[in-house]
DNA sequence: AGCACGCCGACT
DNA sequence: GTCGGCGTGCTC
């Protein structure tokens, strides 16, 4: 029986439109962040100084009429189109140097006030886009805080908040066309479709107000629906000002029994969204694949909606699967919305209108979701929070989970990170006391974890990768019925091609790299810079045909499986074989029936997907990680292998994982596989506190790369220099410059200086007036150099 | 990042 | 004599 989680509350407040101003005579100095990569003085605005801001004029004629109602109204005549309202968080259109940009407000004062560029040498705001901030304060505030802390300009991490479309000066549409019951409806059935019933269901729990469409399109009912009901005198629409349309969230289906374990994390969070007791505090909810994390979250988010405030959910860039969707839809009759780059620009925007005005609950979103303007955020929840994809790798290389728990600080809300194999970082948080450990040991239902096991590959004949104990193994399972994985982190056919006359092996003209041996179509290709060339039909070095193609991708690891076990479908999983769309969807189908297959992928496989009738993993070659020169190589491998492992078994069947290694001494290697991830995590704590490495330390990545590799390290010895200089040496410790591992890369040579800082703050401060003095360097000319803090790849 | 201005080679 | 090479410098 579906529960109303909305009892009696007050309607949601009014967006936030600050308090109106007062027309002054000679208008106003508009501090304005702008989509550049320039860094300028903070500009003090009263108490605060904020950097990166463009100062423009928006003058006097603007007020003469102040009529809400004309803003943005095309016809209206130029002195009309401005309200002398709050223009904090409004778009604005401006002349920068030659050309036109969209900007956002950041502050706003009288002209005739002292500071700042001379008011007559501003240029005018040409115009204002919007009547209302699309940029609430609180949201403001984080942006302004990922500015400081990533050192990269206020305008650029603004850019990275809103939607294409609004960047591009889109208006947010203002009418909107709405749906609502007729009298009628009480009385009349609406016959036998139950789409309709559905919708007319829907429809009669927004009463007389009625329910935005978009709203109800969210919830999944379709326009022709509502025309249908429409038809048939049950329902109406019409249309009227947006004005937010709360969500109405319900519970729709009856939660699960939770374990004890789940009772106890569920507890621990509810206490702090009870409607007094709101703050802040953050939980690392760490449980295996299939241990209950996902129910966890929901009844603390029934919780949360109980009390009308949203809940963001951030998960991995792979994660948003349509099952992960499906499950909050099922539990609530809520707006619930995503934001992934799988949707078009509209959809995007249409998703961040929908949670920025309060009319959906729940945001799902990848990385860039934490920058959504949430009114009332009650909860953020980070699944998986160790995954890679939440740093962002190019140019502003911001953290989604640190986001995340800043945001939870600054909005006074709970934040659980979740995952099977905490990061290190948060595992560290722990110790410290600032998170609070949550676990979930048990598996749900019947099957029990996966039990581990070492192949020895020493002395052991192997084709394509392949052990004959492992192909035994593959051989019975499938015998048995069952289905298997085999993971192998390398794409194509081989990684190499390889002279057998005189050692030449075909490299990348524009990396330190070798080309890999594709099949279909024949070609070699560059994985690091896309370079493609046709296969020699000699050596260039020696004129000998006798070229191989030596080592193993996932496309030859297929070949052999295919002519092993010829009675069962391969079906490979990567990049290459699931670019066609739809291609996935199709490969999912097939495993989820009943039916002997070889699942054979790349990290792809690894992640969050259910496949009930695997009991065998193989994992070919674990080595690279485990003896990875990165000192997170470790930790990496590690948390790749709980996560393969968490495939198998996850039905009634016992599961097993067999990891080929030349290394099965491997100490790192032997307390994973022997004391579990836990312990091992523990190990490897214990290590960086030894080597002063994160997360003991903080640090900082300077990255240059020019044309010449001597170009490079000119620049990072400068740069090092002029740290010592400013910062002396006592409070960091640098490490380099060296060259970056492979350092050259589609043709250019990078190298970087590491930093380590005792205090965070202290880096904070001693990088921000070091990185803004590098950046107007004469020294720089021909090297592009960036920053990274807190870098996760050391590459 | 764009998009200027700015000072040196092969074309009508 | 010009079209244009991309070096460096600025954008309220």
């Amino acid at each position: 029986m579906p529960a109303d989680l909305s009892a009696s509350l007050p309607p949601w407040p009014p967006l936030d439109t600050g308090q109106p101003a007062a027309p002054l005579r000679d208008g106003w100095r508009l501090g304005v962040a702008l989509p550049i990569m320039v860094y300028t003085p903070a500009a003090t605005d009263g108490s605060e100084a904020i950097a990166d801001l463009f100062d423009y004029a928006l003058p006097d004629r603007s007020f003469n009429s102040v009529d809400p109602g004309d803003v943005r109204s095309g016809d209206a005549p130029d002195e009309q189109r401005f309200t002398a309202g709050q223009l904090i968080g409004c778009r604005v259109r401006v002349t920068v140097g030659k050309r036109e940009l969209i900007g956002v407000v950041f502050t706003q004062r009288p002209l005739s006030q002292q500071g700042g560029l001379p008011a007559d040498e501003l240029k005018p705001v040409l115009e204002v886009l919007d009547c209302k901030p699309i940029l609430p304060a609180d949201l403001r505030r984080l942006l302004q805080w990922a500015a400081g802390y990533y050192h990269f300009p206020l305008g650029e991490v603004v850019a990275t908040a809103l939607p294409v479309l609004l960047r591009q000066g889109r208006a947010l549409d203002l009418l909107a066309r709405y749906w609502r019951i007729t009298p009628q409806a009480a009385t009349t059935l609406p016959g036998r479709s139950t789409r309709q019933q559905e919708a007319l269901q829907a429809l009669s729990l927004y009463e007389a107000h009625g329910a935005s469409e978009a709203t109800l399109l969210l919830m999944g009912h379709e326009r022709t629906t509502l025309q249908a009901l429409a038809g048939k005198g049950l329902a109406e629409s019409f249309e009227q000002e947006k004005e937010p349309q709360p969500d109405q969230p319900r519970l729709s289906e009856v939660p699960l029994t939770p374990s004890s374990e789940q009772q106890a994390a569920i507890d621990a969070i509810r206490q702090l969204v009870q409607p007094a007791a709101y703050r802040f505090e953050g939980f690392l909810l760490e449980g295996l694949t299939g241990s209950g994390k996902t129910e966890v979250y929901l009844q603390v988010m029934q919780t949360v909606l109980e009390q009308r405030k949203q809940v963001l959910v951030l998960v991995p860039e792979i994660g948003l699967t349509p099952q992960t969707i499906q499950r909050f839809k099922r539990r609530f009759a809520a707006g619930i919305v995503q934001l992934h780059s799988g949707m078009t620009d509209l959809m995007r925007l249409q998703s961040w209108t929908a949670v920025m005005r309060g009319e959906a609950s729940i945001l799902i979103g990848t990385r860039s979701a934490i920058f959504t303007p949430l009114p009332r955020l009650g909860l953020i929840v980070v699944d998986e929070e160790h995954d890679l994809s939440y740093k962002q790798q190019d140019t502003f290389r911001y953290h989604a989970r640190d986001v995340a728990l800043m945001r939870g600080q600054m909005a006074q809300c709970p934040v659980i990170l979740g995952s099977a194999t905490p990061s290190l970082e948060s595992l560290h948080l722990v110790n410290r006391g600032r998170l609070q450990h949550l676990h979930l040991s048990e598996r749900a239902g019947s099957a029990a974890l996966a039990e581990l096991k070492l192949i020895d590959l020493r002395g052991k004949t192997r084709s394509a990768g392949l052990s004959p104990p492992l192909i035994n193994a593959i051989r019975q399972t499938l015998d048995a019925g069952n289905q298997v994985l085999v993971f192998l982190n390398r794409r194509g056919y081989a990684p190499v091609l390889l002279c057998e006359s005189c050692g030449w092996q075909a490299d990348c003209p524009r990396c330190d790299a070798h080309l890999t041996v594709h099949q279909t179509p024949l070609h070699l290709h560059c994985h690091h810079c896309d370079y493609q060339s046709r296969l020699p039909a000699a050596c260039p070095q020696c004129q000998s045909v006798n070229l191989a193609p030596t080592g193993t991708g996932t496309a030859r690891v297929e070949e052999l499986l295919q002519t092993q076990f010829a009675s069962v479908p391969v079906i490979r999983v990567d990049r290459d074989s699931t670019s066609k769309r739809g291609s996935w969807e199709h490969i999912y189908e097939q495993a989820q029936q009943d039916q002997p297959v070889i699942l054979l992928g790349t990290q792809m496989l690894a992640k969050g997907h259910h496949f009930p009738y695997v009991t065998l993993v193989a994992v070919l070659d674990v080595d690279g990680g485990f003896l990875s020169a990165d000192f997170r190589g470790a930790e990496r491998a590690a948390q790749l292998l709980v996560q393969v492992s968490g495939r198998s078994g996850r039905g009634a069947r016992q599961g097993q994982v067999l990891i080929q290694t030349y290394q099965p001494d491997n100490p790192l290697l032997q307390t994973l596989l022997q004391q579990g991830y836990d312990r091992f995590a523990r190990d490897t704590l214990q290590q960086r506190q030894l080597a002063a490495l994160p997360p003991y330390r903080h640090a900082v990545l300077l990255r240059a790369e020019a044309m010449q590799p001597d170009m490079t390290q000119q620049f990072l010895a400068y740069a090092v220099g002029a740290f010592k200089a400013q910062a002396g040496s006592h409070h960091a410790e640098i490490w380099g410059p060296i060259p970056a591992p492979m350092e050259k890369r589609a043709g250019v040579y990078r190298g970087h200086v590491l930093i380590l800082f005792q205090q965070r703050q202290l880096r904070q401060q001693l990088i921000a007036q070091w990185w803004r003095d590098l950046v107007k360097t004469p020294e720089r000319r021909g090297v592009r150099i960036s920053l990274d803090i807190d870098p996760m790849e050391l590459d």
